[in-house]
DNA sequence: ATAGACCTTCCCCCAAGGGGAAGGTAAAGG
DNA sequence: CCTTTACCTTCCCCTTGGGGGAAGGTCTAT
């Protein structure tokens, strides 16, 4: 089939696929004459793998990692928990960090009256110390 | 004094004194005969106050608005608030997202033995529907 | 024959700078 | 006086993950 429709199925964007392409992570065969690729249902099943990899936050590297383990029979399962587990960490890490910064923009923001007038603790804590 | 000063002052790398001079953020008058940048203690404040913003997660163009908000004068402190409070429900959905995702993963990973064995139901779960 | 809907490659764009080349300048040391 | 060193300048390419659009080839329907 070609790119419009795989892409369709796979619930990304012709631009996203010909990019998956390029990259040389679902590289379909071109038809000599055409130029045109001609994806198969493998690669399509590849697409959505990536697609869903990607929704879970997997870097593009990350879902290559994760694709060549998804088509290796012999894998240990080991490997593919061994990314999952890192990237749940990844996301701790990172919402330690939001969380924080959330709670310091919170207690700057309750000192903030927010009326017409100018002085401004939010200001003041950007500029001081 | 001399950009290197003025950056290491300010906790900023020299690149991005520069890179906040050449977006037209912070723009000290530039020496004619040797084309060195001369900032004044008000740069080095300027700066000091845009590198605090950007730790606090705001972007480059909501730092250059906090900026003009902050050498006003007669600003109502009502829209320093308001930018604050974007940036705190920003991040609330952003929190939700990661926590959700992380969610997802950590059912996932449990459910996967991670040993010898190719059986994966992480794999499984990625190129299920 | 021609319009529409596909497809291709190619190039520029985003944020927020980082890395490094090529070259100018100022001050200290020999 | 000359050179090394440490600054500074502009300029260009790199990052992530594609998006937007131009120019041009192809296929189907009317």
């Amino acid at each position: 089939m070609q790119i419009g429709e795989a892409a369709r199925r796979a619930g990304l964007t012709v631009k996203t696929a010909r990019y998956y392409a390029n990259i040389g992570m679902v590289t379909p065969p071109q038809n000599a004459a055409t130029g045109y690729r001609d994806y198969g249902e493998d690669d399509v099943a590849k697409l959505q793998f990536v697609g869903k990899a990607r929704r879970f936050d997997f870097s593009v590297e990350e879902c290559r990692e994760l694709l060549g383990l998804y088509e290796d029979r012999n894998r240990p399962s080991r490997e593919v928990k061994a990314l999952t587990m890192k990237k749940i960490s990844d996301i701790d890490t990172r919402l330690a960090e939001l969380q924080s910064l959330k709670d310091e923009l919170s207690s700057l923001a309750a000192s903030c009256d927010g009326d017409h007038r100018p002085d401004c603790p939010i200001l003041n804590a950007l500029s001081g110390e």
